[in-house]
Formats: structure tokens, sequence, C-alpha cells
DNA sequence: CTGTAATCGAGACGGTACGTCGGGTCTTCAA
DNA sequence: TTGAAGACCCGACGTACCGTCTCGATTACAG
């Protein structure tokens, strides 16, 4: 977040109110005008909020945007829905139904963009986007290794890959896949495509073992 | 490109000179620049061109960038290596190579990212960047097919894929995966990582027939 | 003009209706837009004709709009109404009349204008325009003289003014007064204020001798 | 001026030193470049100021340029030396010499010029330059009626011409011959050409009464 | 209850880039 | 050689946002 326990004893405290003005509209803002067409200035409006109070919080607009966006990936979650194949699955078409917000879809490839010549914002980003959404790899994982869908994790097979490096690679995976067919190729992620990725990825799996 | 095979008779004819000054200056800039650096009078300026020259070809700075930035993907090859393993790997590889440059890596996801809000422009990009890339998966799997790697298309079979559908997807999965690793992750993608998950590919290509 | 007899001998000789329309499209606009919003482009539209053919003639818009409206002054005629007065309040009405055409009053404050920091221009007005007035004033003079109204030219009385130094006062107070009422004060020039005007000029007159 | 007694509450007031700043810029720039090479940037950068404040204030090049030569015509004086003809004289000089410099004369005439297709511009030049130097006139003619030179106001004689026709007569025949001889004619106004000049107004005066 | 201090909305500030417009030149093809 | 068409370089335009700054007016907590 932007603020952390920072001691502040004296004045006037900062509106807890203008935090979520301001957060909402800027997904407002993303939706109607994208990234690119977007004002730091117009949020300070649709808020009712002077743009002081926007900068003394964020320090530009990719901050603010991270922040805006980040808690919508915090709503995917694994329900267990008894196999490996059925999680993924779902998650897929989780991921996929957030990408076609537009809020979330504009501001996650325009802070990636923004990312590729910011280390400190590639950093924000995977801290308070991509890390988190890793658990519900680690989750599914641990969960079909419980089911015996997996097996257990072991002392690193010289000729095998060892567990950091299979959920970064599934994550990776993906979505990858999941973000590109979206955005990139522009198609869409429907149950049958999702069946037939899931299907790649189980069976990609087993080969690297 | 940007203009098609438009009747003009009368009038001084455009200057094919400065098409390419312009595209070279673009790509220079962007290195230098990043892209939310560079602008279109600098641009002008290094192509030694005006700016009303700029503008008469291109729209904005998001054509500009793409137009300068698609030939950069041009030079993807898929070299015979005697095996659908290697073949694949060695195009892995070329592709996280051409992502590392700085030029194509901001360029790509910049207008990735205007494209979420800009329907024309995803379509420009699709035009001029991804669908010119299927080729490589298209000439591989064919290879594959005629070495035995993969079995020859058939009349589709209810249970498993037809051709377009596993090209799509196959694109998807590899495109994604290395730019997701790359731009997201900030993983390296180097030959242990693409073996690995082509292995992983190719593994599950098998469970999708 | 803008070209004497210069000798041209091959090619295709110039076409003569090209100078009048542009001429006149050069009156149109500055009737419509007036001397700022005046564009060549516009007026080469206009008369139906490509900027190249307009910039082979004129030098720039102060040459052309000068040319363009020499002509409307010398229409100014001084007609023998019998008596200096007469004369004088006559041609005062008729100047005034001209300068309430829109584009004679804007194309004459405009080329003078120009004509503070451009000398040439300055003596291009004076050589089309305002030189080429003053032979009302040494008409009016001389049929004043012939009616006894006026006494004849002597030898410089030391104590008198000399013809010439007339001739030019004569001119400055009436076209000054004139064009400062009705472009400056922006008062009307009525019959009544040319009558009392040419009283006063007279019986100035009267005095410097 | 450029804005009244507007009420004005909250946010950052304007500063008064970047008007002086602008007003003295303006004026400089008249000088090194004339009125056409003038340009707002320009300006601006030797203002020391942002062009954005620049037009908060002036709507364009006029507005500005009227307000900044605005103040050199109040420095017009009428001294009292002891005689109508003295007096008359001295501010005719004072004139002249205000239109040889040359944002004077640049200014002056390019506004007026614009002003024939700007009513809202002449309403402006009318009341930030013209009728202020009328107080000239009027402080003149009290003298002079004061001293017994010219006769006192009575009520309007039929055939005569009552004191505000007779004012603006005057102020027309001075300020027009004044600048048609040095900017049109472009014949220099020394004092001999003063003196016969105010001969000649005298002169037409005592006739018109 | 009275300071002190940080907050608030408002809006002016110095900048940078925008995309357009007009000036005057140059290049092509047709007459 | 002229003419229409239109691309060319150049420079200025007036606007939009940026991120900072100054205002006067609120709030809180500290003494």
């Amino acid at each position: 977040m932007h603020n952390g326990t920072s001691a502040k004893k004296t004045g006037r405290p900062r509106s807890a109110d203008a935090d979520h003005a301001i957060l909402e509209a800027t997904r407002a803002a993303l939706v109607e005008l994208g990234w690119g067409k977007l004002t730091m200035g117009d949020v300070a409006t649709r808020a009712g909020v002077a743009k002081t109070t926007l900068y003394r919080r964020w320090a530009g607009k990719n901050e603010l945007v991270v922040d805006a966006v980040a808690v919508l990936f915090d709503e995917l979650e694994l329900p267990d829905r008894g196999s490996l194949q059925a999680d993924i699955e779902d998650v897929v078409l989780q991921f996929a139904a957030l990408l076609a917000l537009p809020e979330a879809r504009t501001a996650l490839m325009a802070v990636v963009a923004e990312s590729t010549s910011d280390d400190a914002l590639r950093q924000r980003i995977r801290e308070a986007i991509v890390d988190r959404q890793k658990r519900l790899v680690v989750l599914g994982r641990r969960r079909a290794q419980e089911r015996g869908e997996l097996p257990p994790d072991e002392p690193q097979d010289p000729a095998g890959t060892d567990a950091t490096t299979q959920i970064d690679l599934i994550f990776d995976v993906i979505a990858g896949a999941v973000v590109h067919r979206t955005l990139v190729s522009g198609e869409p992620v429907d149950p049958t495509w999702a069946r037939t990725f899931t299907t790649l990825l189980l069976g990609g799996l087993a080969a690297i073992r």
C-alpha cells in the first residue's frame, strides 16, 4: 500500500473516505476512458477531491492504478471441485472472467507495459498482484498431492524439476496462455477451451516429472 | 501497412525514404527513451522530417509504433533442427531474445495495453504482428507430421481437437508463457527453462489428441 | 504591378483570367475573413488556382493584398462642384464611403501596419495607393487657384509655406482625419461632419499663408 | 484591463509579478521583432512564464499587445507653455516621438488593423488607448478658454458646433494628421511641421465657430 | 480553550507534448 | 513554360495534463 504505519502524531488526519473514493473513481475512469485517456485531474474530480490530496497519497498514475486494481485480483479463489482438472478449469474461467472486465484488462496490461522500463513498478506489481496469485497454484498443487493426483515433492531428482520451478512454470503457462488468448488473440476463453487447455497442461505435467 | 493501393494520380508523390527514416527513428527512439518518453516531435526530428509528414502517414503514436516494431517479429525463423522438441526450443529462445530487446518488449506491451480499449488498434496489431507469427506454429507442426512425430490432420474426432484449434492453442501457450515469464514474472528464459517448457508442451499435446 | 514587360518567349503563356480571379478572390476573402484569417491557400482555392500559380505572380500576402485593393482607391474622383468647399466635402465623403467597405478598410490598415517594419512594402504602398491620390489635392488646389479661391503659387515667402509642403499637409490632414474618425474613433463621416471639417480646413489654409 | 473586480475566493491567487513581467516582455519583443514576428511562446519565455499563464490572462496576441502598449500612451502630457499654439505644438511633437518608437508604431497600427474586423478589439482599443488621450484635448481647450484664447462653451449656436463635436473633431484631426504623416506618408514630424500644422488647426478652429 | 500542525478544496504555476494550421517551396504529371 | 495537385519543411498555434505551489479554511490533538 502507499503508506505504512508511518508515525503521524499531530495535525488533521487523512480522510479514509478519500482513499476509497479515489480508488473507486480510478476504476470507473479506467472503464470509461482506458489507461491512455485517464488523467489524474479527472480522477480527482470524480472522487470529489483535490489533486493535492491525490498526490499526497500516490506518487503517480502507475502507483495509483496498481493499487486500484490489485484488489480485483484478490477475489480469485480456488474452490475444491474434487479433481485437479476441475479445479484448474474453474480458476482459468475465473481469471478469464476477470480479464473480461475493462478496468482489469486495461489496467493490468498498462501497468505491465509501464513496468518494462520501471523496475520499481515491476516490483510493486509483483508484490501487489502477481505473487499473490501464486497461492492458487500452490494450493491446487498441494490438494492434488493430497488426493494422489500428483506425486509428493521429493528431493530433487536430477532428471526432474523441483517444486519451485514447477510452480513458476505452471503459473507462467496458465496466466500467460489465458492472458494471451484473451488480450492478444482476442478469442474467448470458454469452458471448452478451458477443458482442452487444462488437459494439455496436466498431460504436460506428467511429462516433466 | 498504413496505406493500401489507394489511387493517387496527381501531386507530388510521398517520399519512400521518409517512411524508412521514420520507422528507423522510431525504433531508435524506443531504445533510448522507452515508450513513455517517446514523442512524435522527437521521432520527426530524428528522421529529419516534419511532424506533418509523420501525421500524414500515421494517426498517432500507437499506429506508428506497431508498424515500427512489426518488422522485428518477422525475423523469427523456424530452423529445422531435426526434431519437434529442438525446433520449439529454438524458436522459444529466439522469441525470448527478441523480448530482451528494450524496443521490442516495451513497444509490444505498450501497444497491446492500448489495444485493450481500441479495437482498431487491436486489429492492426493482430494483422501486423500476431497472426504473421502463427506461420511458425503451422510450419513446425507440418514438419513434425512429416517426420511422424505428430499424427496427420484427420477428419475431426469428436473427442479430439481440430487443426485450427490446436494451432491457436499452441500459439497462445508458447507466446503467452514466454511473454509472461519474461515480462511479468521477470525471470529469464534460458535453455533449461526452454527444455522443460517444451517437454511440458509436447507431453500436453499428446494428451489432447 | 507585379510583372513588368518582361520578355517571355517560349512555353505556355500565363493565364490572364487567373490574375483577375485571384485578385477578386483576395478581395472576397478579405471581406469575409479579415486580414488575419486570410490565407494564401484559401485565396488559391477560391480562385480555382494552385498555390504555385499564386506565388509565381506575387511574393507574398502583403504584395497580393496591396495590388488587390489598390484598384479600389483609383475610383476616387474630384468632380467640379463649383467651389473648393464643395469639392473637398465631396471627396471626403467618397473617401469615407470607400473606407466603409470592409475589404478596403481592412486591407488598407493591414498593409500599413505591415509596412511599419518593411520599407519595401511601404514604398510599394506609397506608389500603388497613397501618392496616386495626391492627384486629387493637386487638382483641387489648381482649380481653386483658377477660381481665385486660393492665391497662385508664389516664390516662397519666408513667412509662408511652399506649394509642395502645403499639398503634403493638406493630404495628411484630410486623409488622416477621415481615417482616424472612421477606423479609430469609429464614428461615421456624414455630410455634417464633412462640412464642419472642410470649414476648419479652409479656415486653416487661410491662416498658414 | 483584462480582469475586472471579479469575485475569486478560493485557490491560489494570480501572480501580480507575472502581469508586469509579461507586459514588459511584450514591449521588448515588439521592439526586437515587430508585430509580425512576435509570438506568444517567445513572450512567455522572455517573461519567465508558462504559455498557459499568458493565455489565462489574455485571449490572444491582440489583447495582450493592446494592454502592453496602452501604458506608453499614458505618458503623453500637456505642459502649460503659456499659449494654445505652444501647447498643441508640444503635444504634437510628443505624439510624434511616441510613434517613432518601433514598439508603439508597429503595435498601434497592427491592433487597429485587426480591429477593423473585430468589434470587441476595437472597443478595447478605444477604452485602453484612444479615449484616454482625449483628456489632452479637453484640458488644452479649457486652459485656452481660461486664457481667453477660445470662447467659453455656450448653449449651442445653431450655426456653430457644440463642445463634444469640437473636441472629437480636434482629436481626429491632430491624431489623424500626425499618424498619417508619420506612418503612411513616412515623413518626419519636426518642429517646423508642427508649427505649420498647429497654425492651420487654430486658424480652422476660428472658422468653425 | 487555545494554539500548533497537518489536512482539505481550489486553482494558479512552470513545463512538455500534443495535433493542427498556414507559409512558402518542391516535385510530379498533363496541357 | 504554365498549371493543378499535393507532399514537403518549418514554425507557431492554442489546449491538455503533468506534478508543484500557494491560498484560506477545516479539523484534530497537545498543552
